[in-house]
DNA sequence: ACCACAGGTTCAAATAATGAACCGATTTAA
DNA sequence: TTAAATCGGTTCATTATTTGAACCTGTGGT
């Protein structure tokens, strides 16, 4: 592993649940000497990556992000774009509706949409990460993801976030099966109780799922009626967002769905 | 110069104008060997800090950003705090307001807002970059930035963007004088044509400046009785900003000012 | 007074970065 | 239709940078 993916890696501990991270601890964290976090994190922040700040001296991500991901976006308008469709989708369900993008062996939300015409709402933040095991989003991506990446996931502990997860390695290969049959994951309340949630991948241009759109409602709120509008215009819409940027499904995705009945 | 910095100055060199760049054309902008400039792409590109666009395998930059960006926004609301500021000052002044942040010898718009009640307005972007010698917003971060600093950017080129952008550093340096004096920097058309700005400086929690905040107006609209509104406003706002951002004015700063009549 | 832990620094030893030359594939110029 | 130039990418002996144990210094707790 070279230099600069070690002081790159420094940057993944940071989170929305731990901002702040003291030289020390970061050296633990990371496994690296002291001094030469302390020497990576001296170069991060001269480029602005991450900052000190006053106190502790500890570390959080610095400014330059916003200038660089202002420009990236500017370049390739992939949170734009997908907020329109989302925009869309919300209204058409009045459900919340999101896309978050596969991070290492997570998820992190890139943008979400809430629907109108309800008093309550499945709530959403930026950056919000997501399980892959536990969410209909990360059942999708891992659906359509290379065999050794998801018996890695699989492999490493999988996490109760409340009663209803499933962390049973084999049920949930099974229902990956069902997923690829029908381009659409559903989860009950793994990640958070009472959520119903479908989402449907995303692929890039070489047919790498990279991320899954969602649409996510109270699970009293479910009925086969609406589960079986949300799959087809989800469907729909998280095909016309691969297509937007510039990717394409992969040969083993379906995309001969009848929006009428569903697949088969 | 560590290898971090090196790959991470490669970054750099992406910008509006030049969003693509091929491996050949970052060696030479670079200065750095293309084997070298290869691998340190490669490392970025693991992280998802550039990516590789498939005709001429040109690299651009990485989605990564957008996740970080979020991440840093979430824990430092600087933009979002920015905008209710820049949004306020908009519609009391009814004309463009933006901050830009110093980054190397430039600027870059963090944010901005447009006023209402007239059909023109002098227009910005997000990411957009404005010289320091040129702008209303360069001249108050040179106002209150060290002299070796100010030495370095009045003498590289100072190119002239209009016809009246002032290229004289010594013109220059006697603005200066009077900026530190006023609190605020105004320039006419050094930067765009027709467009007259008056800006304000803002500082982090080192005294230091980090940018600066500025009203933009049309030439034509602008008159005396405006600009001392303005003036007023604007150096409200500066200062109300650097509070919010945990900063503080150094000493040289007179924060006293009058809001009736400016200073002296 | 003491200990534990914080951030930060030092310098010989170890490791990783470097760059000239090279490859095969396109593109451009003659 | 060649031939030269340029592209992205790779190789490997040489070289320079990174590394980490030990060491400061300061602080908060007992």
């Amino acid at each position: 592993m070279g230099t600069t993916s070690k002081a790159l890696s420094l940057l993944d501990f940071f989170s929305r649940k731990q901002p702040l991270i003291g030289l020390s601890a970061l050296s633990r964290l990371s496994g690296l000497n002291k001094a030469t976090t302390h020497r990576l994190l001296g170069e991060l922040a001269d480029f602005g990556m991450v900052e000190q700040v006053g106190a502790g001296r500890q570390y959080r991500l610095g400014p330059q992000f916003l200038r660089l991901a202002a420009l990236r976006e500017h370049n390739v308008p992939m949170r734009e774009s997908a907020s329109v469709l989302l925009e869309t989708l919300a209204n058409q369900t009045c459900e919340t509706a999101h896309i978050s993008l596969l991070h290492g062996q997570t998820l992190s939300t890139l943008s979400f949409a809430y629907g109108a015409g309800h008093g309550t709402f499945v709530h959403m933040e930026d950056a919000e990460i997501l399980s892959l095991h536990a969410t209909s989003s990360g059942l999708a991506v891992l659906a359509f993801s290379p065999a050794d990446f998801v018996a890695s996931v699989l492999s490493h502990g999988l996490t109760a976030h409340t009663s209803q997860t499933q962390t049973n390695s084999e049920a949930i290969r099974a229902q990956l099966a069902d997923i690829r049959s029908t381009g659409i994951a559903i989860s009950v309340g793994g990640f958070e109780e009472d959520v119903y949630s479908h989402a449907a991948p995303v692929f890039n241009a070489n047919a790498t799922c990279i991320g899954a759109m969602a649409v996510a409602a109270p699970v009293s709120r479910m009925t086969p009626d609406l589960s079986q509008r949300i799959h087809g215009l989800l469907s729909e819409s998280a095909r016309h967002l691969t297509r937007q940027w510039g990717g394409f499904p992969p040969d083993n995705f379906n995309t001969k769905i009848d929006p009428q009945r569903g697949p088969k």
